[in-house]
DNA sequence: ACATACCTGACTAAAATGGTCAAGTTTAGA
DNA sequence: TCTAAACTTGACCATTTTAGTCAGGTATGT
């Protein structure tokens, strides 16, 4: 079970643009720079957040992104979806008639990882971008 | 963010031997067509869970695998790392001076991923697999 | 005009995953 | 004693996923 880098590096871009978005817009570069996330990368997950409507585009110089809502709206949720970063702990396929093991009921252990995808995603929705915000400082190690 | 097989079979397998341990040792090969989980998959995992005592074997004719402790004393946690199931959310090295960007500062978003992580943990520590046993039935689709 | 910065799609090296395969050793029971 | 069931060990491998790179664009403020 981990985390991949595209949903980190996802939030860690938005904490970091939401410190900074206050006056302009923010660049790719200057998160790349900040946050030691390659720049081209950062393109594709930016291009999915705009797709999701949490994040605006202004091109051209001094352009960069803008948060497209209220950071208290922002849920870590809606991120992870943007990007699909999904949480998956069951093998069937939800939708499905039949079991992980291609039999007609759920295998003995499906209400387990059913419970414990629940227990995740309440994390997730449960913080807030401006959850985030409010412990500004870098912890010293 | 994913369960991989290791880890689910490890359980599931774990929930079907405690269930039919009674009387007799059971084989892999009995768990292997129960729960359809490839039989010399299933050995690796065995291999770890009793190196970490966790299950007893018995070889020979009739042998198999017994619990070699009481499952209200099987908590998830036990038996996710004794398969090398870990759960894994921040980037850098937990020891590690540096954050993950490599700066002498924990990046802006440690201290999110390790709640996480600790939010995760807290649920494989509270369930044991006397928990799983109770809840017997396979769910009707 | 031109530099800055967004935009798009194709491509890929490396790692992880989810196994298989082969060659044993041990032991109960006929 | 012989044999088959079942554990033991270690090597091997195909596929998928990850975490990017690269090579082109297009839009726009100055
Ligand atoms: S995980 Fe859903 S049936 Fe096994
Ligand atoms: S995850 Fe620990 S410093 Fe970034």
């Amino acid at each position: 079970m981990k985390l991949t880098s595209k949903g980190r590096y996802a939030v860690m871009a938005l904490v970091d643009l939401a410190r900074f978005d206050s006056i302009n817009p923010v660049s790719l570069r200057d998160i790349s720079l900040r946050q030691g996330i390659s720049l081209d990368y950062l393109e594709q997950i930016f291009s999915k957040l705009k797709k999701n409507e949490i994040v605006k585009s202004i091109r051209g110089t001094q352009g960069g992104y803008v948060l497209n809502k209220n950071p208290n709206d922002i849920k870590l949720t809606n991120i992870f979806h943007a990007v699909d970063e999904k949480v998956k702990t069951v093998q069937c396929k939800r939708e499905s008639k039949r079991g992980c093991n291609g039999k007609a009921t759920k295998c003995i252990t499906h209400n387990l990882w059913d419970e414990l995808e629940t227990h995740i995603n309440t994390f997730f929705e449960n913080k807030s971008l401006d959850d985030l915000l409010k412990n500004k400082k870098e912890t010293r190690v």
